[in-house]
DNA sequence: CACGAAATGTGACGAGTTTAACAAAACGGA
DNA sequence: TCCGTTTTGTTAAACTCGTCACATTTCGTG
């Protein structure tokens, strides 16, 4: 109790692990029961050293010369990703990929949903998206109080982004998702994800055409 | 000449340097003329020491006790991002998403965009949406080769993603980016790249909430 | 029950990446 | 021009992560 023997998850096992959980939901409503590190490799495309050391931070999931019950991990997976709390989202920037987002709210995820929407513009507000109204930004603080929601997710645009993000942490988010590019200043209590999708696309080709750029020294 | 000194420019490195271009345009856009690591740091939320190393890679961009002149910088990372060469990308599916991505299409980055998109559905096939008209997958051979595109964009849904992949890989298609969460099986000099939104927000509250899972040894 | 086959869990290594620390270089005011 | 200040570029060390290799464990058949 005292000697707990925290072993600090590695970030990467960490992000690995919802592919985990997804593959093997998968196999399982395939009915398959049993899988073996080499099998799953080949699913999720990760190495099956990779996958063995993963699992090993988490006890000793497998049984030699057997593999792994592929239920036993689902069930130990997915209290670690508590898939079966129910995760409410806000959503702040209803254009088109706002928009994009609330019609498709994680439809394969029953516990995960966006269920507040928020804009500035007056064109939007008051519009029913897949049963969410979306709300002016001044019904912010009160609504995601009282639904005790503390993570977002931002399409507004970079200008705006800084101060709708203060706005955000000031009543209680404390994880979001950005898809603008400009990274913002934060306390550091707030986890904040970014995903460009131009940044995306320019290290694809970054990574895929040139693996290196001469530099004449 | 002969002694090319082609140091390998660490991948971690390329995947900075969409932010660093953008941000140093910001900058100039202010009237920013120079700027030092540590401020750049701030801006960008990475640390100085990352920023210079980064830098160094690609020659003595900088000038000891003064900084880095911005417009010098930006000159040298918009030639090795090539953003000033077109790049034209293919999008395949376009549902809520695909639809999304279409009409925002990468307005703020002139030399990029989907001039091409492809579904299976016909009940979308032929509509027009911002200057670009929804094709059958049957023409996207044709399509593809004769814009000489090797870039594709994919919002189709799991289940089919793996015979689409295909296709747009016998097709030319060399780098992809994927909304879909399954991972894909294909020939090895193509570059696949994954964002599920799902596991994102899995990830942004694991990474979060807990920094640890007690394992119980 | 015994034994070969199968598959795990992990020590050790090495590649890749970040960070601290500092010498060298350039700035800019007096 | 001189000199203290500023800031870079880089050496060295710390850290993270992925993979090899293999001892160990368990399986399952005869």
């Amino acid at each position: 109790m005292t000697n707990q023997k925290t072993t600090r998850i590695p970030r990467m096992t960490l992000s690995r692990l919802p592919l985990y959980y997804r593959t093997l939901c998968n196999l399982a409503d395939e009915g398959t029961r049993r899988i073996k590190s080499a099998d799953l490799g080949t699913a999720t495309q990760v190495e099956p050293t990779t996958i063995r050391r993963d699992f090993s931070y988490f006890g000793e999931l497998g049984r030699s010369g057997y593999g792994y019950d592929v239920g036993h991990l689902i069930r130990i997976f997915g209290e670690i990703l508590e898939v079966d709390e129910p995760q409410y989202l806000a959503l702040v920037g209803v254009g088109n990929l706002g928009r994009a987002l609330l019609k498709n709210n994680f439809r394969r995820n029953p516990n995960m949903a966006i269920v507040c929407a928020f804009d500035a513009d007056p064109g939007v507000i008051g519009e029913e998206i897949n049963q969410v109204i979306v709300q002016p930004m001044a019904e912010l603080g009160a609504t995601i109080a009282s639904l005790q929601i503390n993570t977002a997710i931002s399409t507004v645009p970079s200008h705006s982004l800084q101060q709708v993000s203060a706005k955000l942490v000031d009543n209680g988010i404390r994880s979001i998702l950005s898809f603008a590019p400009e990274p913002v200043i934060l306390p550091e209590f707030v986890n904040m994800r970014y995903l460009d999708l131009t940044s995306e696309v320019l290290n694809l080709l970054l990574l895929s055409e040139r693996g290196q750029a001469a530099v004449a020294k």
